[in-house]
DNA sequence: CTATCTATGTGTCAAAAGTACACTTTGCGA
DNA sequence: TCGCAAAGTGTACTTTTGACACATAGATAG
């Protein structure tokens, strides 16, 4: 495409992060609106930053995650790293990076990470990069700024399987949740129907969850029993090779 | 542990190649020996380089692989990023960037893939970065340059947990195979034994491999069936989401 | 206070997959 | 022709999956 000149050229490296999050009925990406610069409509991308000298890769990934939500040690996992030559080379991305950065003809390999955090506890924040920030169901993305909707098609594959070979859920619900919601959370992420009475009586096989002395109250139907999970069976089962965690 | 002046750092961004073979009893990796520099022993390393301007990351990865072995067009598998920003910092290590390297003090941020080969297309071939390269039996790897062991061992894991989810093979063995050489294969990159009946009657219900009207010649004991990989299946197998691949 | 509404919660049966296990076969070579 | 060494094969049992339908608890509205 366009041809450059090795001297001029300065590598960067950045970390861009998949937020999910899950509000009982939807997954959602945290997303940041980019600023809107004369000419061009505003798009969306994901939350970013370049990364400091000092600074190793998963603490890049947990700063930009803290700067945009408060939110601290997460778990956090790398979906890998992006770095064609051409990936901020749209026009429109170009022209956006030519008002924003510093050396916008720097070529700037990024390493993608996601995490999954309880929306419930997100308290947005104010930070350098992000003017608003939103959650958005994921059926609305269509689109993002950069190379980001790739990365977040990883992103988003990466969590299917691990979701596929290892209980998750930890970050995503609240200390207490009812199966109903597990089984949702499991629905969404994983995009199709999964029968309540074989999800339960996985789930329960496998010890990761247990129900708590408590009900749901005020609801206008049968109260659902709560559960917490079982963080001792989950490791065990993390540690002894998750095999089989099939649908 | 080092103080180091930002402006005086510079960036740079590698590609390291875990490369596994298969010689019919043992799995093998591909190292190089790190030239020795005065009153520093040799020690072994990942076949990495740093990447070009022009090129993306998987290129790079290509191009070490083809420089090193001659073999083109291979299935390579990201690892992920290792980015420390003292993975160089070893003493032993910073002595021999010293003596190789322009700038021995950037920071250097690697892109680690890994890849499946068949030893016997292997061609050794002269390379700008190893002088000599071998193949090393796994259980002899307890330690290697830089980071790289870290490297290694989650290349291995990848491998393991790809196994497990897909069939793989295709790479590793000749185009006619025996079905005891598949299953050695599995057993050594599991570490585990699989029973036999077991396995054989795995690979053929999912129709991934096919017999061959041919069989072992001059073996002084019951010669064995020929066996391909019959691709279609295989790779629709890929496609469909091959979930229950589990020993 | 009764009826209705809504999501919860539960059991069984058949099919598929996994697991454990031992002897016969083929061809070579002594 | 005997012995050797690896190939190749079947069965019984257990576990897991997958499909499927109705009673229950509590809230609300009339």
């Amino acid at each position: 495409m366009h041809s450059k000149n090795k001297h001029e050229l300065n590598p960067r490296i950045s970390t861009d992060c998949v937020i999910f999050g899950f509000d009982f009925s939807q997954l959602k990406v945290l997303l940041i609106e980019r600023e809107s610069v004369e000419g061009l409509d505003p798009s969306m991308a994901l939350p970013g930053d370049l990364i400091y000298e000092e600074e190793n890769l998963d603490m890049a990934a947990n700063r930009v995650l803290n700067e945009l939500t408060g939110l601290k040690e997460i778990y956090l996992e790398q979906v890998g790293a992006f770095g064609d030559p051409n990936r901020l080379n749209k026009e429109s991305d170009k022209a956006w990076l030519k008002a924003v950065r510093k050396n916008p003809d720097d070529r700037v390999v990024t390493i993608a990470y996601y995490s999954l955090v309880n929306m419930n506890d997100y308290i947005p924040q104010a930070s350098s990069f992000a003017k608003s920030a939103s959650w958005v169901p994921v059926h609305e993305i269509t689109e993002l700024a950069f190379d980001h909707y790739e990365i977040y098609q990883a992103a988003l594959k990466k969590l299917k399987d691990k979701i596929m070979a290892q209980p998750i859920g930890f970050n995503l619900l609240p200390e207490k949740f009812t199966l109903s919601q597990l089984h949702k959370l499991y629905e969404v992420i994983l995009g199709r129907d999964l029968d309540k009475r074989n999800f339960r009586r996985k789930m329960l096989k496998l010890k990761i969850v247990e129900s708590l002395d408590e009900k749901q109250e005020g609801v206008p139907h049968k109260p659902s029993q709560f559960f917490k999970f079982n963080e001792e069976n989950y490791t065990k089962l993390i540690q002894n090779g998750y095999d089989n965690f099939g649908f």
